[in-house]
DNA sequence: CGCTACATTGACAGCGTTCAAGGTAAGTGG
DNA sequence: CCACTTACCTTGAACGCTGTCAATGTAGCG
C-alpha cells in the first residue's frame, strides 16, 4: 500500500520541502505509488560506509530515508571534490551512463529507499507524472551544481562556508537559524568549497569573531546574523 | 530531405566525434530526420550577441552549425562566471525549467539550429532514439560540468589553462595540438576557469616559458609538450 | 596616424596553503 | 574514575599564488 511506501518521516515534507528533492511521488495516485513500489528495496548503510564507488554499474537510484551521504568525485592524483551533501528526501544515482561517476559515502547511519534503475525508467514510460518528477529532480541536481560552480569560480573562502550554511538551512530538514546541526567533519566543509582544512577553521573563527555565527556545540552551528549571511552566500 | 537538414560541415563529425554532442540526429532514419526538421528553424548571430539572455523563457533548443558561443552566469553582484564554450555539434538550451539559467553570448559570427523546445519534447515521446539522444546529451553535459566544478575546486592557474586547452583540442572541430584557434578572449578564460585576466596572462607566459605552449599568434595556440599539459590537466 | 579594445607586465598586498604544534572531545581499558 | 589513545579541530608562522592597481604594449580599424 502506498501508505507504508512512503514512510512517516518523508511524508509531512510533500507540502514544506519546495527545495527539497522529494518530489518523486509528487502528483502520483495511489495506484501508481503501489505500481513505484514494486520497484523499490530498502537498504540501510553506517557511518563512513561507501554506498556505492566511483565507476560502480549504475544499477540503482536512491532516495535518502534518513541520515546525511556525501557524493564525491576523487582524481587520479587523490585529491577529493565533494559533489554535494545529501539529505532525507533526497535522490541520488539518477544518471544516464552505465556507470557512477561518482562516489557516495555515508556520513551518519543511513536509510535509503533503492528502485531497480532500468525498471524504474521502463516505468517512467508508462507513468506521466512519474517521468515529470524525475526530469524535475535532474534539473534541480542541475541547478545546485551550477550554484556551487559559481561559488568555486567566483567567491572568497567566508562566502563559501556562508553558501554551505545557507544551503543547509534550505535543503536539511530540522534546521533552523538558531540551530543548524553539521553532520559533515570540516574535511568534508574543505573538499566540498575548495578549501583547505585549516582555511575553514580559520574562516569559521572570523565569522564567529564578527558575530555572525556561533558554535553552541562544536557541530551545531547558530546564524546569527542571517541577513549578512545571507549577502555574502548570494549567489 | 534529411540530406538538407544536416548540413556537410556537419555530416562528417557524425563517425568522429565521441566526445562532442552532435548526436541528436544518431541512429535516426531519414523519416524520423523528417518528422524532427519539421521543428527545426535556422538562426544566425554576429559576434557579441546575445543568442538569449538569463532567465529568459526556454522556448527553443539550440544546435550549434557554425561558430563558438559562451554559456554564462552573471549574479547579482556583477561577477560573471562562463559555464561553457559550445562549438559546432553542440547543443545548447536542453533543460526542465521553464526559463534559461544562463545567458549565451556569441564569441564569433555563429549560424543556429533552433528546436521548438517543447515540439521536440513531445516528438521525443514519439521517436525513441529521439529522446535516447537528448538523454545522452544531457549527460554529457552534466558530466563536462562535474569536470569544470572539480577543476574550480582543485587546480591552480596553470593547470586550469591546461585544462582549457584539452578541452578546446578534443572538442573543438579542427583543433590539432600544433593549432588551436582560440576564439575567446583571454577575460572569457579567465571567467571560465575562477581566474583573473592578468592571471591568466601570465600563467600562459610561464607555460611557454617552460616550453608547454608557443603563442605563433595572440590567438593561436600550439601545444608543445602534450603529454606534459594532459598530465597537468588531469581530472 | 591615432583611436580603441585587448593583452602583458610590474609592484605590492592579501588570501589561502603548507608545515608544524597544540588543543579538544569521545571512547577504551586499567 | 582516570590515564591513554585516537580522531578531529584550532592556531601559529612562513611562504607563495593570485588579486589588485597601474602602466605599458600590441593589434585591428577607421
Amino acid at each position: 500500500m502506498s501508505t507504508i511506501f512512503i514512510p512517516k518521516h518523508i511524508r509531512p515534507m510533500h507540502g514544506r520541502l519546495a527545495y527539497n528533492d522529494c518530489a518523486l511521488f509528487h502528483d502520483m495516485t495511489n495506484v501508481e505509488l503501489d505500481t513505484l513500489e514494486s520497484c523499490a528495496d530498502q537498504t540501510k548503510c553506517n557511518a563512513g560506509d561507501y554506498l556505492f564507488r566511483q565507476n560502480a554499474p549504475s544499477d540503482h537510484v536512491y532516495n535518502v530515508i534518513s541520515g546525511t551521504v556525501a557524493i564525491e568525485r576523487v582524481s587520479n592524483n587523490g585529491r577529493r571534490q565533494v559533489l554535494g551533501f545529501l539529505f532525507p528526501g533526497d535522490f541520488l544515482g539518477i544518471t544516464n551512463s552505465a556507470h557512477y561517476d561518482y562516489a557516495v559515502r555515508s556520513l551518519t547511519k543511513t536509510e535509503l529507499y533503492k528502485f531497480n534503475r532500468k525498471r524504474l525508467y521502463t516505468l517512467a514510460d508508462e507513468l506521466p507524472h512519474l517521468k515529470t518528477n524525475i526530469a524535475e529532480i535532474s534539473s534541480r541536481i542541475f541547478n545546485r551544481i551550477l550554484d556551487q560552480l559559481y561559488i568555486l569560480g567566483q567567491k572568497k573562502a567566508h562566502e563559501r562556508l556562508c553558501f554551505l550554511f545557507m544551503q543547509l538551512l534550505e535543503r536539511l530538514p530540522g534546521a533552523r537559524p538558531d540551530r543548524v546541526e553539521l553532520y559533515m567533519t570540516r574535511q568534508d566543509m574543505a573538499d566540498y568549497l575548495g578549501l583547505t582544512i585549516e582555511t575553514v577553521s580559520r574562516s569559521l573563527a572570523k565569522l564567529k569573531a564578527d558575530g555572525l555565527i556561533a558554535f553552541p556545540q562544536l557541530n551545531v552551528l547558530q546564524i546569527l546574523d542571517i541577513a549578512k549571511v545571507s549577502e555574502l552566500a548570494d549567489t
